[in-house]
RNA sequence: GCCAGGGUAGCUCAGUGGUAGAGCAGGGGACUCAUAAGCCCUUGGUCGGGGGUUCAAAUCCCUCCCUUGGCACCA
């Protein structure tokens, strides 16, 4: 109904480049296959990119991998391989998703590249040059089995460790340690002055609180190395090779590495960078903190970015199984290369966007991506299309003509009303509400059809002008529907583009009304998307 | 434990002082251009429990229960 398209997100919307849109993701860990929620974000991703693809804006998304670190070392152990294979295989099965899902970004971040580590490097020999990095020796309680230093989370209520960690014994080791305490009320002014400035550091909003609190709790310097004995499967310290940079200065430095003319030298020419950055890194709601909330603005600001550059972070939520978080260990994964080729790569990016509210988190179930599907595309979208071109066929041979003014012009405020919130929605990172306001678009159109029942129409002579008003209004809508739901659904848009034998590139300018002409030839109607007939016993997962 | 947010129709949620709402699902109807789709009508709720303030509370206060997230490197 009309009134739900007036739901649009409150959070204003952080401020980039103007003329360019540099979009990231988080890098996946390369230790085990991807599951729902990776694809989740890379859609969401490639959504906005591709959104920002119709304004005619230049566009850089840059997605990948992180390839390092112990928990992958320990998998290519068991199995037996070289860390190396092991995440090229992982990293194969990532890239097939993301080509499989229509997820097309415009590089690839793996940090094993030699690029990636050249720059990782630099930035290491900078900033130890600056005086921002220093060798500690600190002792902690170590657990042989599980090779790791345990903290106080890892004791029992009874302040012991548990026999989990098997032989625990207090070692003492040296380490890199980046300074990070000093920033601490630098980075509480930037959250500070950033809202005020309505470019939020963090969105959604109630995310910024959460940030300033942990920012408030931040004590202590960040350990950034492993001894190589311990981890070798790592980008090695320039000026230490017994040590290898840990986890913060390898994944996050991607964002940075592989951008369009980054250097780390001091004094380089930023001018190409500086067109695109800052980036917007979309992230799931676990690695806002302490990750890319805390450690990351203050690695930036000690590489000496200025503070309008520190990019904003735009945090989605999590999709549950059956309100149960999911994870590997409960075996509730759910796998979206299976879903892709059972349903069609569109029908769950529809589903990944339209049922859940960026920024929080949503339960996944198969039955609703299928009753989703079949409400929303199957018989609001799909059957709108099909009737149309079904009446245009039989009425007027597929021959569009204006018409009757009056009723063209109840079409054009329909679709200036939905239209502008639809990209209003999408200008918010809300694709759910933008789909919303497409698909109320074509509630409204199938309203139009009951209201003037052409089929009435069609006998009456006196009424032909109408007939064909009420015919082009419904070819034009459908036209800018197609470019509304393009970024969510491409093939399927592209599939409306063709049965309206409209060969035009996709551009937001085009959603003005009017720019079929007269006399234009429609073509012939297919069914655009079969429904989804279930079996009543199949109740999905 | 601390901080923040929730608990409203079968499901997903809107509604912050003045006679309980939407979408989907369920039921009924009229129509026929269409993917048995679309359209119209409609059944569902003592708004988590208890107490309080008020002429009036889903809405404010207190309390209890449940739940989610962050504080703790799994999108």
């Amino acid at each position: 109904m009309d009134n739900r398209t007036e739901i649009i997100p409150a959070s204003p919307r952080p401020r980039v480049s103007a003329s360019s849109f540099f979009i990231t993701t988080a890098i996946d860990y390369t230790n085990g296959a991807p599951h729902i929620g990776h694809a989740y974000e890379k859609v969401l991703a490639d959504v906005l990119a591709r959104y920002h693809r119709l304004k005619g804006q230049e566009v850089f998304f840059l997605t990948g991998v992180d390839q390092h670190g112990q928990k992958v070392q320990q998998s290519a152990e068991k199995q037996g391989i070289a860390p190396k294979q092991f995440v090229e295989e992982v990293t194969s099965k990532f890239r097939a998703l993301w080509t499989k899902l229509g997820v097309d970004y415009s590089e690839w971040a793996a940090t094993t590249d030699a690029r990636h580590k050249e720059c990782v490097q630099k930035i290491l020999i900078r900033l130890n040059n600056e005086g921002q990095i220093y060798k500690d020796k600190r002792g902690g309680y170590y657990s042989v089995r599980q090779e790791q230093f345990l903290t106080d989370k890892e004791r029992n209520a009874a302040g012991e460790f548990g026999p989990e960690w098997g032989e625990v014994e207090f070692r003492e080791e040296e380490n890199y340690y980046f300074k990070l305490a000093e920033h601490k009320d630098w980075l509480l002014a930037l959250i500070a002055k950033r809202s005020a400035d309505g470019n939020p550091l963090v969105v959604p909003d109630f995310r910024v609180a959460e940030l300033r609190n942990a920012v408030e709790k931040l004590e202590g310097d960040l350990c950034i190395s492993r001894p190589k004995a311990r981890l070798a499967w790592g980008i090695e310290f320039p000026f230490d090779p017994d040590f290898v940079t840990y986890v913060w200065f390898d994944a996050l430095v991607n964002y940075i590495s592989f951008a369009p003319g980054y250097d780390p030298a001091p004094g380089a020419d930023l001018t190409t960078f500086r067109r695109w950055w800052p980036a917007l890194h979309v992230i799931g709601k676990d690695i806002l903190i302490p990750a890319h909330g805390v450690y990351w603005p203050i690695m930036l600001k000690a590489l000496g970015f200025a503070d309008e550059s520190i990019p904003p972070l735009l945090v989605h939520g999590w999709w549950n199984i059956g309100g149960a978080k999911m994870s590997k260990s409960l075996g509730n994964c759910i796998d979206p290369d299976v879903l892709a080729d059972k349903y069609g790569a569109e029908t769950l990016r529809y589903y990944l966007m339209s049922d859940i509210v960026t920024g929080r988190d949503a339960d996944f179930s198969e039955e609703r991506l299928v009753q989703r599907y079949n409400t929303d595309l199957a018989n609001n979208l799909g059957n709108l299309l099909n009737r149309t071109l079904n009446m245009a066929s039989k009425y007027r041979q597929g021959v569009l003509t204006l018409g009757e003014g009056e009723t063209r012009a109840l079409g054009e405020a329909a679709v200036q009303r939905h239209g502008s919130a639809c990209l209003l929605a999408l200008d918010r990172f809300s694709p759910d509400a933008g789909l919303e306001a497409a698909g109320a678009l074509a509630t409204w159109c199938n309203g139009l059809v009951e209201d003037t029942a052409p089929w009435k129409l069609a006998k009456d002579p006196a009424q032909a002008e109408k007939l064909d008003a009420v015919l082009y209004s419904l070819a034009e809508s459908l036209r800018i529907i197609a470019i509304l739901i393009s970024p969510v659904l491409p093939k399927a848009a592209a599939g409306i583009f063709a049965q309206l034998n409209w060969d035009k590139p996709f551009k937001l300018e085009d959603t003005t009304w009017g720019l079929l002409p007269d006399g234009h030839q429609l073509g012939k109607p297919t069914p655009l998307f079969p429904r989804i007939e279930t079996k009543a016993t199949d109740g999905g997962v």
